[in-house]
DNA sequence: TTGTACGCGTTATCAC
DNA sequence: GTGATAACGCGTACAA
């Protein structure tokens, strides 16, 4: 290993003080203008970098920042996490990713192991709504900044990022209706997650509110998957009076009901239309393009960034947990547009 | 802030020395078990935690790594990231992940700031051909393993996990060719990264060895992407003598060349036959499944983990850099299977 | 404006 | 087996 030179061999080197150095590389205000340059240039000459774990021990601060979501290779959370880059690599900050696949245990061990690594936030979305509070709890009394995006959970003093999930399923919902059909279900998934609960809402909300009748037969909760999105469509299409649209809270599972309704030799949307929800690319590379509610993805991480950084350097008293909410947008494409045809 | 209990703290409650508890702690044998036993139930007591950063600071060790990916959101860099976590996380380390968003500055910013973070090594797979190669030496130089996957540059003493290009791609070309097709087109890559051009180069062999005609015509270079691919079919379908097959270096062009294919009324693969490269889930998932090849991304994130932990405490001369070859998988789907229609 | 001295929390080296 | 002490590299009161 090459050393490393320190504020010392430069301070050596130029006949000063090891402190003098620090001050002139912080730029603080007290130092001569002259030994501040000089101090600088030899630290570029000497190759000279800062020891960021040294630093991290003195301020108690690590500059490292965990973002834990369920997994990374959906378009919707990679998108999300880019736009936290966005904002905080300018910043100084780094972050750590660490993916749950969706097990709770997964979750807690992350959570764990980013505090003993002392990151200075936590920006997640949780992945179960079962998790125990104290847990997130536990993070907050540490007073280590958690932000919850996209799927949240009510924690007291706990800021958080969410799109309006209500207003998507709505809108989502509203546009098959005008579209003329009246059988419409929802594929639905965890309603313990309030995410899914809100959209479950808006859509049972649009269905009232049109005077169509509401039927629970066509609810079905399921997973965000194709296999499962086919296996839940399966089930709807072989019931006795069968749907002729179906709203899904998730384009994977939406994709699973288109393979199904084709699968049957039904036409889209002739006979049946299909709304997903998070607009991930294949939905628009599809040969039969889906339509789907558009969740602004950079928008939420960016977002979540900013609030991380409002709260950092704040203590826990002084700090108030703001409760953001984006608008979704309904992207209509060719699965619902029945007069397009 | 909450005070955190040091060692000290433990020290002084059992009317101990810091050095003791520290030794009690870490499984020093020269301890007594009687001792052992006390501190470490005190410790769990009085809710201690080790200080990463004091330990990182002492050690010199950070116990993160960087990885550097071009981006995230593809199956195939998340599955290799899951397998780096797979192997890394057991052992302590954390992982810090880098996008490049392909772009050459972008790798060069990525790199600084994993190295003044004190990452204990980096694994990347390599965004730009043409990125000077002393920024890599300069990692090396530093005694900072750095790994490469896939996308890798020959550079002494540097480990590489890739698979073998050539070998999948001249297993789809010759797939192809058994199939009966004749006129077999490539959309190749950037050639001077190494993955493109073996991929390249399997399939100019695989048509020579079978004895048919080696068109230079029906060669385009593209990039990873679905519009990038149909605009490129689109140019092959507009040849004098167009091709009866496509073998895409990437699924996303090979996406987009199915795209193209259909809106000009053609028919796959009875018309043309389409094989993709990666194995991304979506050429699973499409209503017309795509042939691809896999690159067992998964393993390849292991094994490059598993380098690195060979590698990370050792010092530069005693290492010996290895370059593993894993092996492709050819997974036929209906885009190609002429006889199964 | 600069130097002195100390603390951050841990571990390693030397004594006893 | 345990204690004392130094060292990792930095930043910062306090003194000068």
């Amino acid at each position: 290993m090459v050393k490393k030179t320190t504020i010392y061999d430069i301070a050596e080197n130029l006949g000063l003080t090891a402190a003098t150095v620090s001050r002139a590389l912080n730029n603080n205000p007290k130092i001569s203008e002259k030994t501040r340059k000089l101090v600088q240039k030899t630290a570029l000459l000497m190759n000279y970098e800062q020891n960021t774990l040294a630093k991290a021990l003195k301020s108690g601060k690590s500059y490292n920042v965990g973002v834990i979501v369920p997994r990374i290779d959906s378009n919707f959370f990679a998108s999300v996490i880019r736009g936290i880059e966005e904002e905080l690599y300018p910043k100084g900050y780094h972050v750590i990713i660490c993916q749950t696949h969706d097990q709770e245990e997964q979750e807690i061990g992350n959570i764990n192991s980013l505090l003993s690594a002392q990151v200075d936030g936590i920006l997640m979305s949780i992945t179960n709504a079962q998790t125990k509070s104290n847990i997130f709890e536990s993070i907050s009394k540490k007073n280590v900044p958690l932000i919850f995006f996209d799927r949240k959970k009510d924690i007291a003093n706990v800021s958080s990022i969410t799109i309006d999930d209500f207003d998507g399923a709505y809108q989502a919902t509203k546009h098959l209706i005008k579209q003329g059909y009246k059988r419409i279900a929802h594929l639905s998934n965890d309603r313990r997650l309030e995410i899914f609960k809100n959209r479950f809402l808006g859509y049972k909300q649009a269905i009232l509110d049109s005077g169509l009748e509401y039927d629970e037969s066509l609810i079905i909760e399921t997973h965000s998957k194709v296999l499962a999105g086919r296996a839940s469509t399966k089930r709807l299409l072989s019931l006795e009076n069968p749907p002729d649209a179906i709203f899904s809270t998730s384009d994977f599972s939406a994709l699973g009901a288109i393979q199904e309704i084709k699968s049957q030799g039904l036409r889209i949307p002739e006979d049946i239309s299909v709304v997903g929800f998070s607009n991930e690319p294949f939905t628009r590379f599809m040969e039969l393009s889906i339509t789907s509610v558009d969740q602004s993805p950079i928008e939420m991480g960016r977002k979540a960034a900013l609030v991380f950084l409002e709260e950092v350097d704040k203590s826990l008293k002084t700090k108030k947990a703001q409760q953001i909410v984006l608008q979704p947008e309904l992207i209509i494409r060719k699965s619902s547009l029945k007069t397009n045809l």
